[in-house]
DNA sequence: CTCTTGACGCACA
DNA sequence: GTGTGCGCCAAGA
């Protein structure tokens, strides 16, 4: 089940603890390719078990939304997060300066 | 096997 | 500080 690359981005968001987010280049380079934030992306978008892998804490550097969200929709996502407790600062970005996730 | 696209990031103007 | 362009890695057609 050794997807490489994908196998290691889905268990970096799952280290992602609630109440936090991460950013993809920050998943990316706990993968090993801190130039591939746009394959980190891509894993969640392939996600198999959207249920175990929080893709709704994986958030651009800017802490925006994707916008291609796998759960249900940004709407969904940000539910989830300020469930959580994260703080958003527009409808679609959180407060990363505060809640990124410290690996 | 080759080209384009893609849930991003960083450098430069 | 803001806007635009290029680059990196991987997968689909």
């Amino acid at each position: 089940m050794e997807q490489g690359f994908f196998a290691k981005v889905y268990e970096a968001v799952r280290r992602i603890p609630c109440g936090k987010v991460a950013t993809y280049g920050q998943i990316a380079r706990i993968v090993g390719n801190p130039r591939a934030a746009r394959q980190v992306g891509w894993a969640l978008h392939v996600n198999p078990e959207p249920y175990v892998t929080p893709c709704h804490r994986v958030v651009n550097r800017e802490g925006k939304l994707s916008g291609a969200f796998a759960f249900g929709g940004a709407d969904a996502q940000r539910y989830l997060l300020m469930n959580e407790g994260v703080e958003f600062i527009d409808d679609e970005t959180v407060d990363i300066a505060k809640y990124l996730w410290e690996a």
